[in-house]
DNA sequence: GGGGAGAGATGCCGC
DNA sequence: GCGGCATTTCTCCCC
């Protein structure tokens, strides 16, 4: 078993290296930058990726508890026989001190990796298939352009409807609330000032929308259309069962 | 060295234990959910908490690229030759299946941990800070309550000016946007119908406020009062030091 | 559990 | 750099 002075040591020369760093350890954090912070003792994990991000994670919990963004700088110091890794980004002004009590393991590894994800299900991706399935929307709807940044803003999609009234469509992937709606009451004023025109329909393309959206909905004279978020890799995955046996 | 069975029987093994879990790899990764999405083989760590929350994060950015919430379930599988971690949320109908290619390490810690951060400098720290120091406001300005959920709604803070005009504030911590502008007006608008007032003055504070969201401000009819969010910390560690030597 | 709003939000794209 | 906006946003609080 390694002392804490041993793995203070490796970490050091770890960090000259700038590969990717994981250790366990009970620690106390403080934070100062855009807010302030203070962590008392426990157990966590700190990782300090190549770009010279850090990441502490409680052992429960999705979201770091505490973190610097990338282009950070990060040593080992030892004061008054206490060791601390102290992390600082001049571009953000940003301070970190991790007291470190204990360390519980520690890995430090080069890792490869170029790739980037591939999503589906978006809200541009939802726009995407109302402009290719207009008939989503209603019959006799025709688009004009989507996620465009027009000389008004950026609308989902627009186009015009079957009486070849100018149409504005503010998709979201989730359940709508009164904001997507100001939303598209922004979008649809703006088109009008713009285009001098004195009716612009406004729909709201959505899986379902909540009570108090609705109602403000119907007073802007809007309506809903209710539309889910494509999941293109769903087929995919049917036909490739990689899926199978949940 | 360890070979990819022999890893893949330690994870096995770990998984069964609730502890926190995390290893180096090199994998691919398919997610469906709320969205779908696909990542192509590379190298990233895989973390599994005692919660059983799962982050895989690549060797770059302060995010995770693929997740799972807390309460998931997670197990190893061996199909054609090819291990799997397989993970489920049933709650949430969320699955994620990262295929191994190769583990570089894997370390498996009880982690033991009860504490909560404690941060300052937020909205609240705001409200709280023009409520007891209101001549930050104007002078004159009387607060009458703060961070309340009122009958018109979440109202930072509100009060009377030195003409007893009622009026309402919102705090934002950062740079003020029309967003925040459609927000106030939402609030004085609800003030006024509740009240059967014809007039509500509408502040924002805020550290600064962007043009297009100053012109809306004025429109409207409503003023801007330059505030930064209080930082106790700072001046806590001013004292003690602790963050001296950068 | 849904609604409303903040977050050390982050990240992306466009100007 | 800022601005506008989506996010597998997440989190908290309150109804």
């Amino acid at each position: 078993m390694l002392e804490l002075a041993d793995y203070a040591s490796l970490l050091q020369n770890a960090l000259k290296k700038n590969e990717f760093n994981v250790f366990g350890c009970r620690c106390s954090i403080i934070y100062s930058g855009r807010a302030e912070s203070y962590l008392p003792p426990g157990d966590r994990i700190v990782i300090i990726k190549s770009d010279n991000s850090l990441l502490v994670h409680q052992p429960e919990g999705n979201n770091p508890v505490n973190y610097m963004k990338p282009g950070s700088s990060h040593y080992i110091s030892f004061d008054d026989g206490k060791y601390f890794l102290r992390s600082q980004n001049l571009i953000h002004r940003e301070y970190m001190d991790i007291e470190i009590h204990e360390i519980y393991f520690f890995e430090s590894k080069h890792l490869e990796d170029g790739q980037k994800i591939i999503l589906t299900g978006t809200e541009k991706d939802m726009a995407k298939m109302l402009f290719d399935n207009p008939s989503l929307i209603e019959s006799g709807f025709k688009p004009l352009s989507m996620e465009e940044q027009t000389a008004f803003g950026f609308i989902d999609l627009f186009g015009y409807d079957k009486e070849n009234t100018l149409t504005v469509i503010e998709c979201k992937r989730y359940a709508a609330d009164f904001k997507a709606v100001e939303q598209l009451k922004r979008y649809v004023e703006r088109i009008k000032q713009s285009k001098g025109l004195t009716f612009v329909r406004g729909i709201l393309a959505a899986p379902k929308i909540s009570p108090n959206a609705e109602d403000l909905l119907h007073q802007e004279g809007f309506s809903f259309v209710s539309v889910k978020p494509p999941k293109y890799l769903e087929r995919y995955d049917a036909k490739q069962k990689t899926l199978d046996g949940f």
